[in-house]
DNA sequence: TTTGATTTTGAACGATCGCTCAAGTTATTA
DNA sequence: TAATAACTTGAGCGATCGTTCAAAATCAAA
């Protein structure tokens, strides 16, 4: 007794990460959306409830989507770090030209919203926290297998490896190097182990 | 035989570039502008011909100002790279809380403009790039006053710097965590020197 | 004090913003 | 097939956007 929906919502909340990742949140308005996805407004906010609502869900996906990537490279091989290594290659020297923006749209949207709305701003810093975590685990789980010393310092080799993960995609955004990047996270992950 | 002008165009650049830097430049109004700076439309447009010419002025004069205070720095010591080690420290543990946002403007811009605005975008790219070289700078003259190995290697000892320092920026922008910051920044500097 | 070049003012333009909702459409159940 | 609940549509709301420009105000030179 309805009518069903016609949208995907997955794919269109990829649509909408895809833009609001290039153009920003206060850059992207819902008639961009409407154009990309294909759904009136009535609809758009039928099923996410705000332009805020629908940014919270389409940073949601961009983050599993990372997540789901990540997981893959690390599948892939047995020492966990080199997995890491090569999703950092990936994301550097791989897709930085197809994607909508050198940034991370975590970092890009943290940085909007700073000062500016508290709450998504919150929301942003949770994700970005969780993925720092989920990298100090796969310390952890390096270590457990041997690949580490017994006293290595996860936490902080966490911290740094955010830090140059996130310098780095700053340094190539707009920068097409593949050779210097390749160079560079050759030396991050020596000095991430040292 | 004329009027002259009322406003102090020093100041009014750098309320502009505190607005655009915390807001961002789509976020940024020019009635935000109007209330914040006391002039009026047509004052601004006669001034500074678009709301693209104002930021590219207000993202010149945060440069410069950033380029003063590095200045400054490093003409309080002997070692330029200590005065570079203070100057992150400014940065990153002293003025984080003052300033509107916890991201360089430029990188915030940089990362704004890309593959929307190709002119501003490679308007804030020139100005990274010129910190950049003005960073190398600093290590070649350390090295020449025999603070630093006669074959050390300042072009990349100035990239890492950036990444570092970017990173770090990211890394703090909503942390607040003054200890930790010291040492992550002693770090840093330890890594560029090895 | 008058003149005239320059600057400031602020109302208002057309475009676009986020968002609403009554009307229309669609698929399921009875 | 008729009834009904769910979904989609798109015109249009009031607010705000970047920008313009004629009129008013201002100050230096004549």
């Amino acid at each position: 007794m309805a009518n069903t929906s016609k949208f995907n919502r997955t794919d269109v909340l990829t649509k909408a990460s895809t833009l609001f990742w290039g153009k920003g949140f206060a850059g992207t308005s819902i008639r961009d959306i409407q154009d990309t996805v294909n759904m009136r407004p009535g609809s758009l906010y039928a099923t996410f409830g705000s332009k805020e609502g629908l940014f919270k869900e389409a940073l949601t996906s961009y983050t599993n989507q990372m997540s789901g990537s990540l997981d893959h490279c690390i599948g892939q091989v047995e020492n966990p770090i080199e997995g890491l290594k090569s999703f950092v290659s990936f994301i550097i020297i791989d897709s930085q030209q197809n994607n909508p923006s050198g940034i991370c749209m975590l970092y890009k949207a943290s940085g909007e919203f700073m000062g500016e709305n508290q709450p998504l701003f919150d929301f942003s810093q949770s994700l970005i926290q969780q993925f720092e975590k989920r990298v100090i685990g796969i310390f952890t789980d390096a270590k457990q297998l041997n690949f580490l010393d017994k006293n290595f310092d996860e936490a902080n080799a966490g911290q740094q490896f955010i830090i140059q993960f996130t310098g780095l995609r700053n340094y190539f955004n707009g920068r097409n190097d593949p050779k210097l990047a390749h160079k560079l996270i050759e030396k991050m992950f020596t000095q991430l182990q040292q």
